[in-house]
RNA sequence: GGCCCCUUGGUCAAGCGGUCAAGACACCGCCCUUUCACGGCGGUAACAGGGGUUCGAUUCCCCUAGGGGUCACCA
């Protein structure tokens, strides 16, 4: 059989960093069976939905290069959502007739029936359950109302919802396959209410039905539904249908041990792409949370994880999601990128950082490449960018710290600084061997050499006691900007003679 | 609280009866470097506890503890 595998979302907002991950579970998987990797929109609460959510969501799995066979997709002329697949329609609100249909069918088989309870008795019931420390369960008041009242309250137009009709005291097991067995009591479980008032119907229906028409061969979620597998599975045997295996993965933990969540930071993956996560690094960094391949290999390309993935290989227990470990993994994406493509990237940073405008990118391009090039080793992030250009943006030098003011308090100081400015004017070309040359020809005249040579000079102008190499600094900065910063520094920090 | 699941260093993790218990991140040294970063080398650091089974348990079973999930007309 073809295995076909989904991610289904709900469109309450961003694709959470954990979402993430299970899509890239289901889609590695999908990959490497050469099945297919849907997506599908659970849009069930009419509450909960967040305009705009579905086109934000597939922008980010887009950028983030797990990208789907079937589903909704954005027209690139019209911009509206557009679906793609036999199985459609993908997203469930559009659904609703196959849903009622088939609840009508397990209400006719008897493993579904009519409840008219108002949330008002639900909840007493449950607040009296509570209070005798028993676990809240549905009472089952409605399980055996005769034909004639039923019909009588269905005429009258009374509210209603329906409910699965689960078996008492029956052991329901499966096999998941990272949990392997797992077995519930029935009776441990509610009688799930499979459509509501609204018409729509919940999850539990929802899923079970697409999931069989949508011919899914491995429902590939998050820990939380493991424990409503069972309800699941009895819908399956009520219609007759055979149940997919099912993978239930752990969750992504924040660095507190708490599940990851806003108020700990970034979870959403548009946070890190607009951090400068480069998305190679995000999701190569996101895989091997829950997971690693048979031969340790840390650094892998999409097509190396399809090939490497395998449930099995998948942690039973919640990871922590490690930033640093992130930031590392991202450092070594930026050190290895294409550096055109990384340098365009970098746009927004550099626009931060003063180097360039929107208007004026791509005529300075070459030279912002250079910045990156010699900047890329250090950043975790692009948007680091930004910062370790800082003293690029003012016209004046701030002397860093205590240690900088008394490298640029030095008596020999100005001498070396004019010294540097003449020669530095009087050069045909200023590259970084140029101002090497420049720095050994001052070396030679003055006696000053190393430390003492070096950081006055990088303290001038940059006011800090650490960067790149000065002189690829000074060849970034060019002539008048250099002297500019240089007499700005002799002027206001150096101890004139 | 009931039910279900989980438990190797600070973190991600190898391991699937016999190993000096890998590797990576972080951290700490040293080297490289006329700064920082990169890189190289090295170091600190773990099988939650208690019972079994076995010639032998990190590995299998049970109990305890801790953690998580779930008990909605939310997904």
């Amino acid at each position: 059989m073809n295995p076909r595998l989904r991610f289904a979302p709900s469109p309450t907002g961003y694709v959470h960093i954990g979402g993430l991950r299970t899509a890239l579970y289901n889609y590695l998987y999908a990959r490497q069976m050469g099945g297919t990797y849907l997506i599908r929109i659970e849009d069930t609460d009419q509450t909960r939905f967040v305009e705009g959510a579905i086109e934000g969501m597939i922008n980010a799995m887009t950028w983030a290069g797990v990208v789907h066979d079937e589903g909704p997709f954005i027209d690139a002329q019209s911009h509206k959502i557009v679906e793609k697949g036999e199985f459609g329609p993908y997203i469930q609100s559009n659904r609703l007739d196959i849903y009622k249909k088939h609840a009508i069918e397990l209400i006719e088989k008897d493993h579904a029936y009519y409840c008219f309870c108002t949330r008002e008795r639900l909840e007493a019931v449950r607040d009296k359950q509570k209070e005798a420390g028993a676990t809240p369960k549905y009472d089952g008041h409605c399980r055996s109302l005769s034909k004639a009242e039923i019909d009588e309250k269905l005429n009258a137009g009374m509210d209603h919802v329906v409910r699965l009709k689960l078996p008492t005291n029956r052991v329901i097991e499966f096999d998941d396959a990272i949990k392997g067995m797992v077995s519930v009591n029935t009776n441990d479980i509610d009688d799930q209410v499979l459509m509501k008032t609204d018409g729509f119907p919940t999850y539990h229906m929802a899923v079970v039905v697409d999931d069989h028409y949508m011919g899914i061969t491995h429902v590939v979620r998050g820990d939380e539904w493991l424990i409503s597998t069972p309800k699941h599975l009895y819908t399956y045997e009520a219609f007759g249908w055979t149940p997919p295996q099912f993978v239930h993965l752990p969750v992504i933990l924040g660095q507190s041990k708490k599940k990851l969540s806003k108020r700990e930071g970034d979870v959403a993956v548009e946070d890190f792409r607009r951090r400068g996560y480069l998305p190679e690094a995000l999701i190569n960094f996101i895989a091997l949370v829950g997971w690693s391949p048979e031969d340790g290999q840390e650094i892998m390309s999409m097509e190396e994880m399809i090939a490497k993935f395998s449930f099995d290989r998948v942690s039973k227990s919640s990871g922590i999601f490690d930033v640093d470990k992130l930031n590392w993994m991202n450092n070594i994406y930026i050190k290895n990128y294409d550096l055109d493509a990384l340098t365009h990237l970098s746009k927004p940073f550099l626009i931060n950082g003063a180097f360039t405008t929107e208007e004026t990118f791509d005529r300075d391009f070459t030279w912002l490449k250079r910045i990156v090039e010699v900047l890329r080793e250090r950043l975790n992030k692009l948007e680091d960018l930004s910062d370790y250009t800082e003293f690029f943006k003012r016209n004046d030098v701030v002397i860093e710290d205590d240690e900088a003011k008394e490298i640029i308090e030095m008596t020999h100081v100005p001498e070396i600084l004019a010294l540097f400015i003449d020669k530095m004017m009087a050069a045909s070309t200023l590259d970084a061997e140029a101002v090497k040359a420049l720095l050994k020809e001052i070396q030679k005249e003055t006696g000053h050499k190393g430390k003492n040579l070096f950081m006055p000079v990088r303290v001038a102008i940059t006011g800090q006691v650490h960067g790149p190499d000065i002189a690829i600094v000074t060849e970034i900065l060019g002539k008048t900007l250099t002297k500019e910063r240089i007499d700005f520094c002799l002027k206001h920090h150096c101890i004139q003679q």
